[in-house]
RNA sequence: GGGCCCGUAGGGUAGCUUGGCCGAUCCUCGUGGCUUUGGGAGCCAUGGACUCCGGUUCAAAUCCGGGCGGGCCCA
């Protein structure tokens, strides 16, 4: 089976999302799926808290008139929004857009909030939905028409200001997917596909097990591309009004999408503990006129709750190989198995999602529980890492001359910034350009000979994308 | 934007070419019961579908047209 269909089939087989509601790229989270994107955005919320964003909620709908104030915004945007014309049976004099993104609802408010150089920076950000109106090629989590999304916009007194919040950005970003267990790359994007509006854009991709990239995030510095057509200004200690500079960072539910491809095998999804609804679940073995195997591991499922961790008693009237199937497609890192032999030693059989069926299983203490899970809730987390950091690496193929590349993955070239340069590369490889591949801290990582033009460049990736 | 394909119980399918042997196949699943629980148990009973509208015909899951829904390829 190739990865599309797995991919399509796991989704709703691991309990993650219902695709039968009757409109297409509108899916149904399913209880276990919205568990885990809550959590994902609880890791992102976290994030915020720590960098003094602030969270707020603007409306769904975005009136015409502000939409089409930025002329590369609307430009890049007005071929995939849903618009809203009729108020009942009237049409409407102003039509409405369901945003596709949320910059010409927030900055006509921006203008109002900002007045002074002391309500600078301004840092914001929202957990919402948005809409693109996609026409092929949905899939789930990964190409939808409603994207539960998380943006955040700040305003700065200028663009060194601006900047700064970039670099803090890819330190968020550098946390949030390490939590994830999911290794990125970042490359600055081309000038001819940066976020419409933008003055740079740096993508954050992770790569597929299909051999194609996903672009999972996006940073970007707007300049005052935006605050001059919003007239967001600010009156400075010597009474000057100056624009202010903006950033946005960007993602969405296609971060989900991408745990599901990476972390995973021919048994199901594997979660990070991180963002697994039950971190640890537990099976009990019941013998007819045993012990009450039931009320202990009841009982040890409270202990562990207490003591902070995510935990699932499977009490439902089925055999255990059942359960254990079941769990296992669902991602769940640990298992504990608990019958009569095990009450009597005051012992758990575990097992580990991540290992082999014999690797995988070994016996802990009930003294001490609590820490032991921990301590393999740790291990299997870098396992995870270090298993999708490897496919990462091996993904990637370096190469002196476009025209001479194998167009498989993802393909290193170096690159002059010249735009006729890097379109060449692009029509051999038939491949996108992510951009100029950058370090964790948004520097380019290395200095590589242009592919055509053998002038001084740097590295830039290729991929199929999605 | 251009082209191709598909639609049968909750899921997966057989049947469609050559209309009638369809009161629609098989697996899975749901429900009730008995029996069971250390890697997807068994038996019995039972439930559930031809995407919609129109046409052709004595007769349509099957042929034709349209709608709706879904998938794929190319730009």
């Amino acid at each position: 089976m190739d990865f599309n269909d797995w991919y399509n089939d796991i989704v709703e087989e691991a309990d993650l999302c219902d695709k039968r509601y009757p409109i297409k790229g509108m899916n149904v989270w399913k209880p276990y799926g919205w568990k885990v994107m809550k959590h994902i955005d609880s890791l992102i919320h976290r994030e915020m808290e720590r960098t003094d964003h602030d969270e707020l909620a603007f409306p769904v709908l975005i009136p015409k008139t502000e939409f089409a104030k930025e002329a590369e915004h609307i430009k890049g945007f007005d071929a995939e929004v849903y618009w809203v014309t009729h108020g009942g049976t009237n049409e409407l004099d102003v039509p409405m857009l369901l945003r596709p993104t949320s910059e010409t609802a927030m900055y006509p408010m921006f203008s109002l909030w900002v007045r002074s150089h002391t309500d600078l920076p301004l840092k914001t950000y929202q957990i919402g939905t948005t809409f693109r109106y996609e026409t092929k090629m949905t899939r789930a989590f990964i190409r939808v028409r409603q994207i539960h999304f998380f943006e955040s916009h700040t305003a700065h007194v200028d663009y060194d200001d601006a900047q700064r919040q970039i670099e803090e950005d890819l330190e968020i970003k550098e946390r949030f997917f390490n939590d994830l267990s999911l290794p990125c790359l970042l490359a600055k994007r081309p000038d001819w596909d940066k976020f419409a509006g933008a003055f740079f854009t740096i993508g954050i991709d992770a790569l597929m097990p299909s051999g194609r990239t996903m672009q999972l995030g996006s940073i970007h510095h707007y300049k005052d591309n935006f605050a001059i057509p919003y007239d967001i200004t600010y009156e400075n200690e010597d009474g000057e009004h100056p624009y202010v500079h903006q950033t946005t960072y960007g993602m969405s539910e296609r971060v989900l999408g991408a745990v599901v491809g990476v972390h995973s095998d021919d048994r199901g999804i594997k979660l990070p503990p991180s963002i697994a609804p039950y971190q640890v679940v537990i099976v009990p073995i019941i013998k007819r006129d045993g012990p009450d195997v039931e009320g202990y591991c009841e009982k040890l499922r409270d202990e562990l709750i207490d003591a902070g961790l995510r935990v699932k008693y499977d009490g439902r009237d089925l055999r255990p190989g059942n359960k254990y199937y079941h769990w296992e497609l669902r991602g769940v890192p640990l298992r504990l198995e608990i019958g009569p032999r095990e009450m009597e030693e005051a012992t758990v059989d575990l097992a580990i999602r991540d290992l082999p069926k014999g690797e995988g299983k070994k016996k802990l203490q009930v003294e001490g529980l609590a820490d032991a899970i921990r301590g393999e809730l740790d291990a299997y987390a870098a396992r995870l890492k270090e298993r999708a950091e490897e496919a990462l690496a091996a993904g990637i193929h370096e190469f002196d001359r476009a025209r001479d590349a194998e167009p498989e993955g993802i393909v290193k070239l170096g690159w002059c910034t010249n735009e006729a340069c890097g379109t060449a590369m692009e029509e051999f490889l038939d491949m996108t350009m992510l951009g100029v591949w950058l370090d964790p801290d948004g520097t380019p990582r290395e200095e590589k000979q242009c592919s055509e033009c053998g002038a001084a460049g740097n590295a830039v990736l290729f991929a199929k994308t999605y």
